[in-house]
DNA sequence: TGATATAGGACTAAACTAGTCCTATATCAG
DNA sequence: CTGATATAGGACTAGTTTAGTCCTATATCA
């Protein structure tokens, strides 16, 4: 269904709330009441969206979340790499190891240049655009941009 | 990790074995043969792509299966769609039902505009280049065309 | 010293995926 | 008419992944 899982989608939500108010720093219990997520949910996001240094965190009494650096400079690419790990859209194009019928199918590697031109689309979405705080609901001329400009691929 | 099945991986590599040879008909054993890949898998993904209208297929002694349109005719949308149904990056993308925080979070129009941007592009890939048959690798201009021609998310 | 908060990891239940197998039906050769 | 070949459909199982919870340790500050 090439779909982002609902972690994935959580992250996103909370970082939208982080980016909302990026002066304030925010609990998990804070997050959790305001974004009606259960607490130990998204505790778990927070925790791995910090070891993947999108967030900083201050621990004890008065600690909280907020984020590591501008909205402006946290793409949508880094949310989905943070939760999921390396976007692939087939195993041929995670691993380099070879696939059995590599020789004969030739189509891994289309997959990979739809995947590589994806990846970079995504590069250029931001925080501020997925949290609606860019004014236009999304810039959709970035999408345009990320393939249009795509040369590398022409190489 | 937005990656799309086995299944479909597989059902890009029959069809594109299918599109090599546009006047034979093949039977899933040959199919099997040819590829490597496990009869039973075979017979199921061809099963599910004649289900979805992408491939013909004939009955009985000398039966087998055929594309059932020219493979420029065949995107990559619509093997995604008849493999794994309507794509969607997130769950409010696909029923239009609402999510319990959607007037909190306002994140999930923005994965829609992604997700419509991304389900556009591979409308323009098709079978010819993801099988490599079109001389080039694979357009990627047909990519870059997608997003930059998508009038229809401005209005 | 105790309350609050994050850090890390273990653990479980549910859902999904991949893969196999069985039965029914259609076609054609002899 | 009969048997061999092939697809059609669906049931079934094993394995993996995902979502979600819980427990313990550690840091901070009143």
């Amino acid at each position: 269904m090439l779909r982002i899982s609902k972690m994935t989608d959580y992250a996103t939500v909370l970082l939208a709330r982080l980016a909302a108010a990026p002066e304030r720093q925010l609990t998990a219990a804070q997050l959790s009441a305001v974004t009606h997520l259960a607490a130990p949910t998204v505790s778990k996001v927070l925790k791995q969206l910090h070891r993947r240094g999108l967030v900083s965190s201050t621990l004890g009494l008065r600690g909280g979340y907020r984020l590591a650096r501008p909205a402006a400079q946290i793409t949508a690419a880094q949310i989905l790499d943070a939760l999921e790990g390396p976007m692939a859209l087939i195993e041929c194009a995670s691993h380099s190891h070879q696939c059995s019928i590599e020789s004969t199918c030739g189509v891994g590697r289309a997959w990979q240049r739809v995947n590589l031109a994806i990846h970079r689309s995504l590069q250029e979405i931001t925080l501020v655009e997925l949290a609606g705080l860019g004014g236009e609901p999304v810039r959709f001329a970035a999408l345009e941009r990320a393939l249009r400009g795509g040369r590398a691929e022409r190489a």
